[in-house]
RNA sequence: GCGGAUAUGGCGUAAUUGGUAGCCGCGCUAGACUUAGGAUCUAGUGCCGAGAGGCGUGGGGGUUCGAGUCCCUUUAUCCGCACCA
């Protein structure tokens, strides 16, 4: 009898839903376990076979660990809004609500399709008032806090706002945005819109003018990890820089606990790398430069004080207003053009011509507190506006920028660090003797750094600074499918709305489009207004607000009154396996840590970091087929044969190719162009070519699981997705090779079932070789699901039913453990068997077999004898032997002096239990 | 330019972590059963060679009794960052 997967896999998902068997609940009796996917966001093209690898990873993992008896969850939710959402919706012309539910219901469909053991009632979509509630919870929060450099923390504003009435920020250390000093009572005697405004420098959430990323074609402002190379991730749309007064997130705050933290973390080091690259911090100094006949100082950030001597000029961003301070009459116009030049070109140009080296002289000086020289004050859009102080110091003679900047425009070059030649480039390696350097000269370079950083501060003209190159997170969007910011507007002031009055919810909006005079959309609404007339926030928050905390929510996704309970935090604590793509490298993965560790900061949350240990499954690729038209016919040449002809070469759809063979009744069906074409075969099959590229509606290359569902059944997809290589390995998808996976559970099947379809399972004691085929399958099974190793599973599940196959077994002591093990993986068939092995209830529930040694010993050692290190012929040797007893053995074996014959013995190499190894002359 | 990863049969991959290279699967070859086969089963399948045997883990060099694995060097591909002072 046939294994019937379609019936089997219906009937058991039905079962799983009606009986809530993925359902878990806290169960302080079991140790917790929480394994999570990165939630996708539910695009109108459904899921393609490369999306579900880290599902069917990680639902794997649970099963598996279910079995060993953790209390896992294991949650799925969607994150809803944002703006490919809404872009999707325009584009058809419908409303994002309903574009978004109807994606989400397809993707939900598709998922429990494979199978996975979700828990569905805490399902999460970012989209819900009940869930952004706590979005906008969490930011009101971010709002009425301040991050104290002291204590390293978050803490509430009222503890600034009681300082500032007692000593004012003049001993304040606190992360925030440039703020004049004051005393307090200066501060007692402000008004409360200055007060207001003084306060946004230091909330965690606030509101500033800076320049943003702003995209025309969007209509909206983009965060810097949603911009690359100067155009939108999101539809490559050209990105210009602009001032405009946004809401922030202050992720600078935490910059230095965000890289610290990393160390401890089992993610991989690429991704921690990138993080700290992302992160980019880096230890300097701050020193001021006077300008000549002037009282103005102009400050520059150095990570290479030491080289100060060397400093012969200094560049001014042309964005930075100090500028057109210092700007003589004489230079103003050229200052002024190369100012306005700057601005016209977009960030895209300003990075593609980076060789092109532009400049211009400002006409005034500045003196070098080292070496008292007057040296030039330039502008140039190599330096940037939003990095440091937006000025620096230029070292031509170890700075490569700076070099190739003084080589074009003539300015000294002075050496300061022996090492190299710098004639023809900078020598920029932070090592070799100090020279022409006054106070620091015949120093080491490490060494010259203390020293003259120690004398920049004893002299008061500047101090030790570590700089990061992460920037505060612009949270607006002027966009409608996002959450509304919980504020309303008085006299220009925003102001928090009431907690209680939490969730703001979006409201409904026929026309999402932005305003004629370019506000967002929900500008156009004229009743988006507090109930006292005050207007509320037009802009939403962006994509990555929802994402940032869902896996905090999913711990206890349906309490009304908390965020999570402490309860429930204190049991799930954090996510122990957090398996996603590495596109959030830098985007989710570094806000979500920030919310994370604010949320700690408040005490909301147990722990500081939220993902214990994470993986990045590699990206499925797609496998592209090609069929090959003889020029100006509608004939197709046979891959093989195409270089007889001239020939175009186009696409086919993988789903009629099999194995590269052209199903042609279909690919006549698939196009009206090719319903009479005509074809030229070898060995009467048409062969078509292949290429890997991105799996792509344009390429014909997507493959829906629905299909492979469809055709080979969800347990053979789950296997199949597995056994195409490591997790974290990029591979393309092939259908081609499915045909042995499919064949594996119908191998499976058969164990348990005669020709005629009766079950056979008996009660027979098992031999001792069966058990040891099952106990060696239990223990690579455990190893590798443990490293995530799913692949190498796969393979010895194979050799195990291959195994038990040419035994002719069908004991139950045998296969039901077996049935257990790859429950994990094939949870459908598994089910099944349990069931007719007597069981009533879920598999689910049963226990992971333990490895008994006992079987797994031999008595004989199958050792490789080897002759100078090549392996020659085996030999079985009892594994009691010693060194001694073994080299006697093999001295007296035929097979070894024929080998050895009459060269001399230099020595013989007895690894035991490992391998012999006899070296002659 | 900087940083990271990868490289093994016709293809996807495996290798007890320095010890028999190619497990498992696809494909291919031959055969059995069959009305039929895109079912199932059996045997074979790294390359060269009739064979003995030789060669073989991107290339070159090294350490070692022994290297896919360690070291040096080089090449190719992929990914990330990139005027960050």
């Amino acid at each position: 009898m046939e294994y019937n997967f379609r019936a089997v896999e219906q009937k058991w998902q039905k079962y799983w839903e009606e009986n809530n068997t993925y359902k878990v609940d806290i169960d302080t009796e079991k140790p917790k376990y929480y394994v999570l996917d990165m939630f996708p966001y539910p695009s109108g093209a459904g899921l393609h076979v490369g999306h579900p690898l880290g599902y069917i990873a990680s639902d794997i993992y649970s099963r598996y660990k279910t079995l060993e008896g953790y209390n896992v969850l294991h949650p799925m939710g969607f994150d809803a809004f944002g703006l490919p959402a809404e872009q999707y919706a325009i584009q058809f012309g419908k409303h994002p609500k309903v574009t978004t539910e109807q994606n989400i219901n397809r993707y939900k469909e598709q998922l429990k399709n494979i199978g996975l053991s979700y828990d569905w009632s805490r399902e999460v979509k970012t989209s819900d008032p009940q869930y952004y509630k706590w979005t906008q919870w969490t930011f009101l929060r971010m709002f009425n806090h301040w991050f104290n450099n002291n204590t390293q923390k978050a803490e509430p504003i009222d503890t600034l706002i009681a300082e500032f009435n007692k000593n004012g920020n003049m001993l304040v250390n606190a992360s925030c945005s440039p703020t004049p000093k004051f005393y307090a009572e200066v501060w007692r005697g402000m008004e409360e819109k200055e007060r207001m405004n003084i306060l946004l420098n230091y909330r965690l959430a606030y509101r500033a003018k800076t320049l943003v990323n702003w995209c025309p074609n969007l209509g909206t402002v983009l965060a810097n990890d949603e911009v690359k190379e100067g155009l939108s991730v999101r539809g490559g749309h050209p990105v210009i820089q602009k001032p405009m007064l946004q809401w922030l997130i202050r992720v600078t705050a935490y910059a230095e606990r965000l890289v610290n933290s990393l160390d401890n973390l089992q993610w991989t080091d690429a991704l921690k790398e990138m993080q700290r690259n992302w992160i980019g911090r880096s230890q300097g100094a701050e020193v001021l430069f006077p300008v000549k006949d002037s009282n103005l100082k102009i400050k520059v950030f150095t990570t290479r004080p030491d080289t100060i001597y060397g400093a012969t000029f200094m560049v001014i961003a042309p964005e930075n207003p100090l500028l057109l301070k210092i700007t003589t009459e004489q230079y103003a116009s050229e200052i002024k053009e190369y100012i306005e030049n700057t601005k016209k070109k977009t960030e895209r140009e300003r990075q593609a011509d980076v060789k092109t080296i532009t400049g211009q002289f400002s006409g005034d000086y500045a003196i070098n507190p080292f070496t008292n020289s007057e040296i030039p004050i330039w502008t140039s859009d190599y330096v940037l506006a939003g990095y440091g102080t937006g000025a620096i110091m230029a070292v031509p003679a170890h700075d490569s920028r700076d070099f190739a900047f003084a080589k074009y425009f003539n300015i000294p070059i002075i050496q300061v660090v022996s090492g190299a030649e710098i004639t023809e480039n900078s020598y920029d390696a932070k090592e070799g003797t100090m020279i022409n350097s006054g106070i620091i000269d015949g120093l080491e370079v490490k060494d010259a750094m203390t020293k003259i950083i120690d004398e920049i501060e004893k002299r008061q003209i500047g101090k030790r600074q570590i700089n990061y190159r992460i920037r505060d997170a612009i949270f607006s969007r002027q966009r409608y499918w996002g959450e509304p910011f919980p504020f309303y507007y008085k006299d220009d002031i925003a102001y928090p709305i009431d907690e209680n009055n939490l969730p703001l919810q979006l409201p409904n909006l026929d026309v999402i489009l932005p305003t004629e005079k370019g506000e967002p959309p929900l500008a156009r609404l004229d009743n988006w207004k507090t109930s006292e007339g005050y207007q509320y926030e037009t802009s939403t928050m962006p994509g990555f607000a929802g994402s940032s905390a869902y896996f905090i929510r999913f711990m206890d996704p349906n309490n009304d009154q908390q965020l999570v309970s402490t309860e429930a935090n204190n049991y799930w604590q954090d996510v122990d396996l957090y398996i996603g793509g590495t596109e959030h490298a830098v985007g989710h993965l570094i806000y979500s840590r920030f919310w994370n560790k604010f949320l700690y900061d408040l005490g909301y949350v147990c722990k500081d970091e939220p993902f214990k240990k994470l993986i990045n499954q590699g990206m499925i690729q797609g496998r592209s087929n090609f069929v090959y038209r003889i020029k100006n016919t509608n004939t197709f040449v046979s891959y093989n044969l195409k270089d007889n002809y001239e020939v175009t070469e186009l696409y086919a759809d993988v789903n009629i190719v099999n194995n590269d063979v052209l199903d042609i009744e279909k690919f006549k069906m698939w196009n009206p162009e090719y319903q009479k074409a005509e074809f030229i075969l070898e060995d009467d099959k048409y062969i078509c070519g292949w290429a890997v590229e991105k799996m792509s509606k344009s390429m014909y290359n997507v493959v829906n699981p629905d299909n492979i569902i469809e055709q080979y059944g969800a347990d053979t997809l789950r296997l199949y997705e597995m056994f195409l290589g490591p997790l974290e390995q990029s591979k393309p998808w092939n259908t081609n090779s499915i045909e042995g996976v499919y064949k594996f559970i119908n191998k499976f099947w058969r164990l348990f079932f005669d020709k005629d379809g009766k079950f056979i399972v008996t009660a027979e004691t098992p031999s001792r070789e069966e058990f040891k085929i099952l106990h060696k399958t239990i223990k690579k099974t455990k190893e590798d699901i443990e490293k995530l190793s799913l692949n190498t599973s796969v393979s010895a599940f194979m050799i195990c039913v291959n195994e038990l196959t040419s035994l002719k077994c069908n004991k139950k002591e045998i296969l039901e453990p077996l049935t257990i093990i790859l429950s994990a993986f094939a949870p459908h068939i598994t089910e099944e068997i349990w069931q007719l092995l007597g069981h009533t209830t879920s598999i689910r529930f049963a226990t992971f077999p333990k490895v008994e040694e006992q079987y797994l010993l031999e008595t004989q050692i199958t050792y490789p004898i080897a002759l100078n290190g090549k392996t020659k012929f085996t030999l079985d040797i009892p594994i009691d032997f010693d060194k001694n007893a073994i080299e006697k053995e093999i001295l007296n074996n035929d097979k070894v002096k024929q080998l050895i014959d009459n060269k001399t013995v230099i020595k013989f190499v007895i690894v035991p239990n490992r391998m012999i190894n006899i070296v002659v002359k």
